[in-house]
DNA sequence: AAGATATAATTAGTTTACTAATTAAAAAAG
DNA sequence: CTTTTTTAATTAGTAAACTAATTATATCTT
């Protein structure tokens, strides 16, 4: 009746990743960074890449539309992203860093690497290349 | 000023098992299976082993204790689940599936064994192995 | 050019996650 | 035995994820 190991196979990696976010989460407070692992996420976006529309970065971020929108109005309100309308098609927004927000993000950056260091620690580089494998094998499954 | 590609490394594990999620979720309600991911895995837990208490589940699951007791009332409300107070500690309940969970769990798993057998097509015996030591290695280093 | 279709963003409603605070009961300390 | 400290569960409040529906603008079709 009772399984002394139960399959969890399909649920390793939600599990493995729920712990990771929480334990950023409680870094990201325990500095003070004043934004969330998912508003960071989108800081650190569009610090590789500004003027991104909202539809552009629900996709790199596999968020939802009205994710985005909520998430972009809080960051908006704490003034680190700015909202510039696209003259070449006015139902978008172009989203950029404010020099706040990119100051935040410069901040923040080391303690999240840090921790994904500490995370990742004890894995070989062929570990890792392997884990990267890995996952986009599965993404690509996920897609068809 | 645009890097190439984004260190995503931090970020793979969380979108892959996002995309797992979402995907999940839609087959589940594709079959009108009337319970969602979140509320399927305590159907799961419990069907290995039933009696568990709230906060053993939240371990297991890696929920935090209100989130618990909310899907829990969700599940009681559909008749799937039901609580009992233990005798032993009048602080704790000790969670069972109804008949009618059970039901649900039988009819709803090979849906979701199959979305996890396409999702990990692909992959041999050994990439399965590596996984499951690779995510094991990152929650131990979590723990820390 | 006009109507139909598609897309970007938003709004609304339900579910989930986290924190902090509360309640009730058990366990530990005096 | 009484007080203090823990523990299980709940409540409240904010943030995030999904769906469905809406609005405004662009594009396609005829």
């Amino acid at each position: 009746m009772k399984n002394p190991t139960p399959p969890l196979t399909g649920f390793l990696l939600e599990r493995t990743s729920k712990l990771m976010k929480r334990q950023a989460q409680r870094r990201l407070k325990e500095i003070g960074a004043g934004v969330t692992v998912d508003q960071w996420v989108l800081l650190q976006e569009l610090a590789h890449e500004d003027g991104l529309s909202q539809y552009e970065l629900a996709e790199r971020t596999v968020k939802d539309a009205p994710t985005v929108t909520r998430i972009i109005d809080l960051l908006c309100e704490k003034k680190l992203l700015e909202r510039r309308t696209d003259k070449q098609d006015r139902r978008r927004f172009k989203i950029f860093l404010t020099p706040a927000g990119r100051r935040k993000y410069e901040q923040v950056y080391p303690v999240i690497r840090s921790f994904r260091e500490s995370a990742f620690e004890g894995l070989s580089a062929n570990d890792k290349k392997q884990l990267t494998q890995l996952m986009n094998r599965i993404q690509e499954n996920l897609k068809t």
